[in-house]
DNA sequence: GGTTGACCCTGTAGGGACTACAGGGTCCAG
DNA sequence: CTGGACCCTGTAGTCCCTACAGGGTCAACC
């Protein structure tokens, strides 16, 4: 019951905001399926592409490994138990994102200290430089 | 005048916090030089090695590419004129980590929001999917 | 004096998530 | 019919390490 295909990789990129190479990436890696093909070998997409690769969009701006988004995939393919274990994926992201959040805020306030200490000038020693190299 | 290298790569390592393969790793990306050698060809270092090293180090923890930190070490071993342009790359990395840290938030807001919405049972159709899903 | 075992050496390959060719083939508009 | 935009495969590069593999060296212990 699926339509066949009936747009190509770049219009599918246009489509998708993902780029051409990325998408034939996501091919090898079994992100995407292999789609069909056309007389002489282009790939040739339909609209369960599009919504997938989409979903695989969002998930990698919201920071998801590929891993993690192969294990999305499934769960949102299966359609059934899938609550719990999703939950448990996005919870671990959830975490990471914060631990790199709580490293960033860091590395902020320490840079933001050395840049503000540093006029700028041409001093003989510089702050900044001389807060990377002391204990 | 500088001592002669008196400690084995190990023991840097020790001393530094970086690891073995990691030192090696800097030497041949020119960021430490290559230093003296026992008779048995064992690579030896003196304090001046290991000061850079904690350079590398600690600009690498507040995200510096390791070009800027060879940047960096150029700057701070010219010890001339030196200041505007250490805090040009300096900002140049506080502008990455802030937009890194907003990129950072918009993902914790939305992932948990979907985190939120999803109850972790057994529904039939989960929120946090269709978050990714859906346009 | 022999034998562990921890260390050191070089060189190469892997990882994650792309990105960029190189060297071709296809398609369509002018 | 020709130019240029697209598509194909396959391979290699990016960044910053990390992990071998296959050796050599050194100090301690029995
Ligand atoms: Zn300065
Ligand atoms: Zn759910
Ligand atoms: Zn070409
Ligand atoms: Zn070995």
């Amino acid at each position: 019951m699926r339509p066949v295909g009936h747009c190509t990789i770049g219009v599918l990129s246009g489509l998708s905001g993902v780029g051409v190479e990325t998408i034939r990436y996501y091919e090898r890696e079994g992100l995407m399926p292999p789609p069909a093909r056309s007389a002489s070998g282009y790939r040739m997409y339909g609209p369960d592409d599009r919504s997938r690769l989409v979903f695989v969009r969002r998930a990698r701006e919201l920071g998801f490994t590929l891993d993690q988004v192969r294990r999305l995939l499934d769960l949102a393919d299966e359609r059934a138990g899938s609550c719990q274990q999703a939950q448990g994926v996005a919870a671990a992201q959830l975490r990471e994102i914060r631990r790199k959040l709580a490293d960033l805020r860091r590395m902020e306030r320490a840079l933001n200290g050395a840049v503000a200490a540093c006029s700028g000038g041409t001093m003989p020693r510089c702050p900044l430089i001389e807060a990377l190299a002391a204990a």
